[in-house]
DNA sequence: TTGATTAGAATGAACGTTCGTTTTATAATT
DNA sequence: AATTATAAAACGAACGTTCATTCTAATCAA
């Protein structure tokens, strides 16, 4: 890697986590390949031996740490659907955790994002990057199914606005466009949204 | 890299062209970091010695298969700009080429919408990712400022439009929705972009 | 012949990984 | 309670491989 990132792991917590930790915010920063391994022993104040001992290879540092995410992806998402009991509010809920991922927690984001990218992580994982998106279909399919939502336009409009809330972490990730334009385009959406599934 | 990756090209063209054509297919196929010199050499039939006696490293031709698109890019973003007048026409037409180079060029097509990530190319090369959104901002700019677009609505409403490009785009390739709903998201999008700019 | 281009073997640095050892934690024995 | 025994975890130097790059010889074009 290039420049010094000074970024280290707490010692409170046991390897596993602090590699995990540490993968995270290197792959995130600077991706897959641009880390290797003495990168990750330094940022997780881990030995080599130590990592190995927890860890097949690096590819299983990645693997582990979607793993995780994707576990913590799940339980946050299986919260939304025990506590919201329509598909519309279901839906709803998971834009708004993707709208706030992207301002508490960017590289878990940015991860969700990229990771099925083929140079961010090794192999092709497609789940990875649309566990949510995915949940938030089945939503849709199910409100369409017991008569929540109707079939063709809501369908559409919803797909519409999820594809929205996409668009918007993506380009406010990339920088494409300037937050005071994104802030009226974030108005834009919700107001669709709210007319939607109010 | 792992499988063999028959394409190989053709003898006619010289050793610049012939690389970067090797060099495009291989890093979209399977990006920057997979993709060894001896790939290159392989996928554009010319020798070690021949490639590093026209690019200076591996990342030159990086730089150049960059340049190289760019250079496309900006003469049909430049015959855009001299065939339509209007701002409207000029980002109807360049999200009408955004639409077509996906399904002409996919390569090209990846390589700008992912050119820009971490792990795509070496270093950060924030422009290429987004030459014609760029343009196309531009374009709403002028627009506002001569007074063929009011500022607000039309603005929010052509960047939404241009936000749905991009979304159809990177969606389309991540084959992160299918194309039955694709095809009613294209519908949508077109119906909302006939309002604003028609 | 001379300069530019091509060729591919040779090179050295960097990387992921392994391995023998040491340390720490836990259990067993006295 | 003190000592020994056993296992798990941590360590980091060393290894083999791969890669980008260089180098020297061969080839082509003028």
């Amino acid at each position: 890697m290039t420049k010094a990132n000074k970024k280290v792991i707490q010692s409170g917590k046991g390897v596993h986590e602090r590699v995990i930790d540490a993968s995270l915010h290197l792959f995130t920063q600077q991706g897959y390949f641009n880390t290797s391994v003495p990168d990750i022993v330094k940022a997780s104040n881990c030995s080599t031996g130590s990592i190995y001992h927890h860890f097949k290879d690096k590819e299983g540092i990645a693997n582990a740490l979607y793993e995780s995410l994707l576990h913590r992806m799940n339980a946050v998402l299986g919260e939304i659907e025990q506590q919201f009991p329509t598909s519309k509010q279901r839906c709803r809920a998971v834009i708004e955790l993707l709208f706030q991922l992207t301002e508490t927690e960017p590289d878990v984001m940015e991860f969700i994002i990229y990771a099925k990218h083929k140079e961010f992580l090794p192999g092709n994982n497609p789940i990875c990057s649309s566990r949510p998106f995915q949940k938030m279909r089945e939503f849709i399919t199910e409100g369409i199914a017991n008569g929540e939502l109707e079939p063709i336009d809501d369908m559409v409009a919803a797909a519409s606005i999820y594809g929205g809330a996409l668009r918007l972490i993506v380009l406010r990730l990339d920088g494409v466009i300037e937050h005071s334009l994104m802030d009226k385009l974030d108005d834009v959406w919700k107001c669709a949204w709210r007319s939607v599934a109010a």
